[in-house]
DNA sequence: TTCGATGCAAAGGATTTGCAGATGC
DNA sequence: GCATCTGCAAATCCTTTGCATCGAA
């Protein structure tokens, strides 16, 4: 389970810096229970009003996805989510308002990712699963 | 199974025409056998010499898909594509060359979906599912 | 001091909007 | 003829790039 100390203790040993705004954004996605894109992340140092250039942000992002602390998602907004990468698991979107929590699957789909690879030859490496629906509010 | 001729005689039917630019759409949809963007149709009839403004083919995606006679998918490229909703299925995506494939699953999720409607209050419309790896030729 | 981090301006790609004009049926 | 379809220009939104400067360690 990743945690801000561990993780920022990681990225110093490696030679990175921990500057405020890193710091924040760390912060921020280790407080959040649900991924955030590059404009929510924008629009949180406005509302603080902390000056970010939306250039450090995009390449903040990139950063910590190359060092595999973050994933990607996408659920159709034509904008990409991040999340922290705390062990697979998938996602349940409401339509309406956006809301997205996080679901674990009973089924294991490692099983079906073999039957896969030896009908296709694909070699596999990842799955993205989400569920589109109405929440508990929108019903 | 969608084909070309009943999808053109039911939107006639309904009072919509039945263009050129419409026609050649839906054809290039019927035969593609993989997720098709914006900009893939654009350069398709740029490459064909038939001029057609962006705009046209954004609104006819977005009628299309209204219609139920498309379905959106995205694969983490920053942009989404569309193919014919032609029964459910998931996808295998080369992330080199970006081929994609479809594949029909062993598993059925509808279970999967039952408990996880029992569990966190969601009402679910639809999923989607994607895995990610290299094929035959890019490994 | 040094190399990683940041800001700024500009560009790029995908997508949308408003309005006027063209056309299938 | 008329509602539908199309084109054009402009705008919007998300993201990237180049270059100069700043600052954490």
């Amino acid at each position: 389970m990743l945690n801000l100390q561990d993780i920022t203790e990681n990225l110093r040993v490696g030679g990175y810096r921990i500057t405020p705004i890193r710091a924040r954004i760390l912060e921020i996605f280790t407080k959040s229970k649900s991924p955030i894109s590059a404009t929510d992340l924008i629009n949180d140092f406005k509302s603080l009003n902390v000056a970010v250039n939306k250039t450090t942000i995009y390449r903040e992002l990139e950063f910590l996805l190359n060092k595999q602390l973050l994933n990607e998602v996408e659920f159709g907004e034509g904008k990409k989510r991040y999340e922290l990468n705390n062990g697979h698991h998938h996602h349940l979107v409401c339509l309406n308002c956006r809301k997205v929590e996080d679901v674990d699957l009973k089924t294991d789909l490692s099983a079906e990712e073999e039957i896969i690879e030896k009908a296709t030859g694909f070699k596999i490496k990842s799955h993205s699963l989400e569920f589109f629906g109405l929440c508990k509010n929108c019903q």
